[in-house]
DNA sequence: ACCTGAACACCGTTCAAGT
DNA sequence: ACCTGAACACCGTTCAAGT
């Protein structure tokens, strides 16, 4: 005998926690933001988190999830370009999350679920750049060549320095990959 | 009027304190490692610890400065070999701190000082690797190519990727140095 | 099913007090 | 100068109790 109206508000709360714990963590980090402070700006008691999210990384994880799908599809808005004008793209909009992506690197040896998360997100990553690299590279250098550009645009995303010397060194990584 | 005997085991002291932050830092991680623990393993009471260092934050630069002068000094002793295996040496021995750069790189945002103690270090592993790329690279793409082998360095620990991959991507990194 | 008040064990840090 | 007991404000999380 199952409910039709399981209960309305629900999920909207559940939403609304999620966007609560999705602001903070970009503006002040996650390590700067206390579950009190998200319940706070939800509009709920701290413990009533823990209703709808088991702990903390997995508000994290969701709130991932949410800036991957959004970030994905308007990333491949961008696949047609020359390389390094998509890695630029890349290390830009990446610029935005640079203090949760620290954070994940780091929760990584505390949170099994987020080191899970962490390895298929670079899985992903790395066969979109293999898919491009396809025609430019020769087979064995491929995967090897993928990981020197995510770690570079990975370093050049935390380690925010100044825009042009970011440009340059996207353009010298896809100068790499042009044909003989 | 000088006092000659400022009191002594007092350094001795705030080096058993260093000891222990570093061996708990490097086994368990920063985040895990709770002042407690170390005033614990070095026979203290937690607060004493405060009297010699000023935070926590502290306390780690001064393990970080320890761990860069030891381990600097071993890296010179390296500089002749090929770069290949420069690059591999450099990544097999940062892994068994890269808890402690991911830390790092978290800690940023939060700690001024470590901010810059960052920078400080940044500047000085480039300045190594433009000194070895002088010959072997124009001079524009010096400094390019010496962020690109940083990134992918601090990848290559992080990430904690296979052994043989690691070795496959050092080789890729030097190959792009051989003078036509 | 959903939400909360109260409590728990812990954290880094401070302060007044001891020697 | 060096060290500590006690306290402070806070943290993430749990649990019994309410609706």
């Amino acid at each position: 005998m199952p409910r039709n109206k399981p209960q309305q508000g629900a999920d909207e709360k559940k939403a609304e926690i999620l966007e609560a714990a999705r602001k903070l963590f970009l503006d002040a980090g996650y390590e700067a933001t206390s579950i009190t402070a998200i319940a706070t700006a939800a509009g709920v008691a701290p413990n009533t988190i823990y209703w709808y999210f088991k702990d903390k990384d997995e508000l994290l994880l969701a709130v991932l999830d949410q800036l991957l799908q959004e970030n994905l599809a308007e990333f491949m808005s961008v696949i047609g370009r020359p390389i390094s004008e998509q890695l630029l793209w890349l290390v830009k909009k990446l610029r935005g999350f640079s203090r949760l992506i620290s954070t994940v690197h780091t929760r990584i040896h505390e949170s099994n679920t987020l080191n899970q998360w962490h390895s298929q997100f670079h899985i992903t990553v790395e066969q979109l750049f293999r898919q491009q690299l396809q025609q430019q590279v020769t087979g064995e250098s491929i995967s090897v060549e993928g990981r020197i550009a995510a770690y570079t645009i990975e370093g050049l995303v935390t380690h925010d320095i100044e825009e042009n010397a970011a440009q340059l060194t996207c353009e010298a990584l896809a100068s790499r990959w042009v044909k003989p």
